[in-house]
DNA sequence: AAACCGTCCGAAAAGGCTTTCTGTGACAGT
DNA sequence: ACTGTCACAGAAAGCCTTTTCGGACGGTTT
């Protein structure tokens, strides 16, 4: 404990005594403005270095009005939504030198309040406000000094720069993909359907399936909750009331592992009998069902991304608003490979 | 686009001439300083209002030396173990007016040094390092100007200040609440044995089996991968060997989740003839399966809350170093009900 | 009337850095 | 010898806030 003095981190002010110059030469020294002379430059870099001299970027925030942060603000932290698109902006400002605060409001207003005035009392340069449902949701209120951009939940105000999946057409990749496959009795098994996505997705499917010319099985999307018991029921009921069903397009992987095992459990052979589409790409569920899971990923992380992007954009004033919805692909398993 | 000129966030100086004070004033009277007649702070506090003023905390950071911010630093965001020690840390610092930021160094050594390179110069006052994994892992390089907690993975230095679940003891519970069940050929299985996890999880097992007077089925633990598959596989093979086996202490709820299925397809009745308990409490297997499985939670975010706290208590000079390991907790449901 | 007190307000410094502007000395051109 | 140019270094202002210290002012006490 009774240590030297404290080590306080070394100034610029120490940097360029050590070096023998005045505290202007050592900046431009350090950041490669022109006017130094070479051999004054490598003086002073050593003296930093010697000092292990870090720039105050709060210093520095301060006189140019730049912090170089933004904020990110979350709903629910656990969501397996938000992650993805998280990890996505996290990545795409990681590269450079902006730095990242994040915020978990818990899907409470008043939480969320709190945090966008910390925020920009810390003078953030701009929001990224990442949703858990692709339901549209308010906008942050109070017209805020940076821009805003909306990931995974879009905001209800069109005018917002939104970045988000493009359900509807996702639901008509998965239904291209089982008519692909040689399928034509199929069948939409998904969640909630107060979920935009679940209404979404099947808008998607019923679009895709009418322009082959044929329908779903029993004439409708069916929907339900988000869970594997949800998936096994449906599945059993479909397979007694249509036995001829010999595709499956399920809106959550959750649903779809049901789904396999409730076909599994009724003797049918999947993918030869029928072929299953799950939808999220979730490892832990995909990999492991028998047979592993064809899925439709959102490419989450790439919308974190393209919404780091827009927000850059934004802070440099070349702002482009609207709801950019990002295409989905699907990853291929065994659970929808075509069998001869 | 042509509108108003910028309507720069008001600053402190905008707020005084507003209300006809000096910036002194104006600050003292917005910060309940007690030299301001009542007359005047409110006179303050409406201007402040007006203009929508908020403190700029950069300045005020600089001032101060305190910044009031720390450093989030994980290894893989999408580890499904970082992210509950991330929200409890989120959690405990949210409420208070500390910001995280948040850093993923994607598990890579320079990324990570880059990172902390840019925390220190933004003058955060603190580092959690979260990792994915409970085996110690190489402590922070370079001595660095504030203190660093190690959150889940400890540090491999017993100086440093590391949090983490007690995984022996875990074990321990595990067998103890079979016992309870009524269990006496009990089998454990568990992942890859070069995790420390498995090892920590396997030692308090056989301690608390030995204290039983018992032996593990087998006599020894079954090593092999965190997946279902190989919870299916190991599952029937000690079935075949060792028929009169009645509980399974499964290291992951994949394994528990491969295990289950093995056992219903081998006819076994689950809890009724067999009872088994998983690890981790990942709600997305334990309610999903049949039946819903107990499991060892391992309060990941009361982890992260500690050292949170932890922290703080560093930053105000109270350190106290070590290792601390929390205990675990079992989350009883349907698969491990003694069955009369 | 002088000394004193309490209350309230403002001037100014400080914090670390960047940037502009000014200054200095060396050198070439006239 | 004088002016102009160039390369380099330093002084100082400014960013926004907090805090200390002193000043102004009205009123009370000796």
């Amino acid at each position: 404990m009774a240590s030297a003095e404290t080590p306080r981190t070394a100034t610029l002010t120490d940097v360029a005594r050590l070096a023998g110059v005045s505290i202007a030469t050592a900046s431009k020294a350090i950041n490669g403005r022109a006017q130094v002379r070479a051999e004054t430059r490598t003086r002073v870099l050593e003296a930093a270095e010697q000092l292990s001299f870090a720039p105050n970027a709060v210093a520095r925030g301060l006189l140019q009005g730049r912090t170089g942060t933004v904020g990110l603000l979350t709903s629910d932290l656990e969501g397996r939504f938000s992650i993805p698109v998280l990890m996505g902006a996290e990545d795409a400002f990681g590269a450079g030198q902006v730095s990242v605060f994040l915020c978990d409001a818990r899907g409470d207003a008043i939480r969320e309040q709190h945090h966008i005035r910390a925020l920009l009392s810390r003078r953030v340069e701009g929001l990224i406000v990442v949703g858990s449902r692709t339901d549209p949701r308010p906008p942050l209120t109070g017209d805020l000094p940076v821009p805003v951009v909306y990931a995974y939940a879009p905001s209800e105000n069109p005018a917002d720069i939104s970045i988000t999946a493009d359900n509807v057409e996702a639901g008509g990749l998965a239904i291209d993909h089982l008519l692909a496959c040689g399928r034509r009795r199929i069948a939409h098994v998904t969640g909630d359907a107060s979920y935009a996505a679940a209404q979404d997705r099947s808008r998607g499917a019923e679009r895709a399936i009418k322009e082959a010319g044929l329908e779903l099985v029993g004439g409708r999307t069916f929907f339900g909750s988000w869970s594997e018991g949800w998936g096994r029921g449906v599945a059993s009921m479909i397979l007694d009331q249509y036995p001829d069903v010999d595709g499956f397009f399920c809106g959550s992987d959750q649903i779809a592992r049901g789904v396999l095992d409730s076909l599994r459990e009724s003797g049918k052979d999947v993918p030869r009998d029928i072929s299953v589409i799950g939808f999220d790409n979730w490892a832990v569920l995909t990999t492991n069902t028998r047979p592993q899971l064809t899925s439709v990923d959102m490419n989450l992380e790439q919308v974190g991304r393209i919404a780091a992007r827009r927000l850059f954009e934004a802070i440099e004033g070349r702002a482009a608003s609207g709801i950019e919805e990002l295409p989905c692909r699907i990853v291929t398993r065994e659970s929808s490979v075509p069998v001869p």
